[in-house]
RNA sequence: UCCUGCGUAGCUCAAUGGUAGAGUAGGUGACUGUUAAUCACUUGGUUGUAGGUUCGAGUCCUACCGCAGGAGCCA
């Protein structure tokens, strides 16, 4: 090799040089203590840290697109009457995928125990080539029991808080290291998102907001339209200089179990907007209503079948509840300023990239 | 998956369609100095892969692979 710098991307394809350099060892480190910070706040507040399963057999959680998991013979697959295969013979039996989202089964013990979190990792088989997904990436997903929406922007908050905090305590010298060399903007923007009362607003008023903004956007500002990245951006960058909790987004462009609003136009849903990375939590006041959650269910043509279980979730004592998932490698980014995703985990994994 | 750009020595990069080069690393020798990188000489290539156009292709065309930035999807 040569002296001198060596750039990001071929240190992704050296894995002996990659972990012995400065910015990996401090993004590392900023890492770990992250980590840290997440179990110390939802073990703090009463959160217990559940262990959902990395093997699912729900055959569409809605979450994109899934790696199966399977032992049997790809050459020679066994076939039914009906001439596809035949899963029976499978080692589980049935068809079966690796995890989209914990959230489902957090569901369930939240609702049985109250308080709960995941944090562990999470596989989306989508071929998005960004410097923001990971096909494998942790996810922090807490779901509590008779948490409205306000409750849980305010717990997202909180934990954001607690985790710039923590780092701010641990990690100066690599926090300075990364004002310095990597982003100069950083220490200032931590240290101001301590205190700070972290900005809410409505998706209808975030539209209002768009449709007055004096800047072109290449699409449309629509009401009923998914957010745009560029209107994340101009919202978050422009109007707030800083993160901003959007809530109440119209049902059609959200997932089936979060809670339809009395209007019966928007859903309880909750999005934390950050510059630079876009989306860093989504998350939801969950539909606790079982004929609401069948009928939504309908409309989005899923089975109840596959659902059986998250049914009887409401069928049998059904409690209102929220939660969120948050990416921990784009809470990395926002904390080190890391442009790519893939320079945050120690072994990234992304379409036609599965090297050490 | 879509758009744009890129892919040349171990590494970082040059090369109006006309003999593939430099820096650095490596090797050999000098220097015994001080702080990534002192001097001289020197090894090093199927130009990402496969085709095509041409008298002639690193250069132009097509497909594929990979990387970067942006978009979609999302966390």
């Amino acid at each position: 090799m040569q002296k001198g710098r060596v750039s990001l991307e071929k240190l992704r394809e050296v894995a002996h040089l990659r972990c012995r350099t400065n910015v990996i060892g401090a993004t590392m480190r900023v890492r770990n203590q992250l980590s840290k910070a997440t179990h110390d706040f939802f073990m703090g507040n009463d959160f217990l840290y559940l262990h959902t399963p990395i093997i699912t057999s729900s055959d569409c959680e809605g979450a994109g697109q899934m790696f199966q998991v399977s032992t049997l013979d790809l050459e020679n697959l066994p076939k039914n009457d009906a001439g596809g295969i035949d899963y029976s013979h499978d080692f589980f039996g049935r068809k079966t995928h690796l995890s989209v989202s914990g959230q489902l089964n957090g569901e369930t013990y939240a609702c049985g125990m109250g308080r709960i979190y995941t944090f562990g990792p999470t596989f989306r088989a989508e071929n998005s080539n960004t410097s923001r997904h990971l096909a494998e990436f942790w996810m922090v997903e807490p779901e509590a029991a008779f948490f409205t929406l306000s409750e849980n922007t305010l717990l997202a908050a909180a934990y954001l808080r607690h985790c710039f905090k923590h780092l701010l305590d641990t990690c100066q010298d690599d926090i300075d290291f990364f004002n310095l060399r990597i982003d100069k903007g950083l220490r200032a923007r931590l240290e101001g998102l301590v205190d700070a009362e972290y900005k809410r607003i409505t998706y209808t008023e975030a539209v209002d907001l768009l449709l007055k903004a004096d800047q072109k956007f290449e699409f449309p500002v629509i009401w009923g339209a998914d957010l745009q990245s560029e209107h994340e951006r101009y919202l978050c960058e422009e109007v707030f200089n800083g993160p901003v909790t959007v809530t109440d987004y119209p049902k059609e462009i959200k997932a089936f179990y979060m809670k339809l609003n009395d209007d019966e136009k928007t859903v309880r849903a909750m999005d934390v907007l950050c510059p630079q990375i876009g989306e860093i939590i989504g998350g939801a006041e969950r539909e606790d209503r079982l004929d609401v959650l069948e009928h939504r269910m309908a409309q989005h043509d899923l089975d109840p079948e596959d659902y059986a279980w998250f049914l009887d979730l409401r069928r049998y004592g059904s409690v209102p509840h929220a939660g969120f998932g948050l990416g921990f490698e784009r809470l990395v980014q926002f904390c080190t300023g890391m442009g790519n995703i893939r320079d945050v985990i120690p072994f990234p994994r992304t379409p036609k990239n599965a090297s050490f």
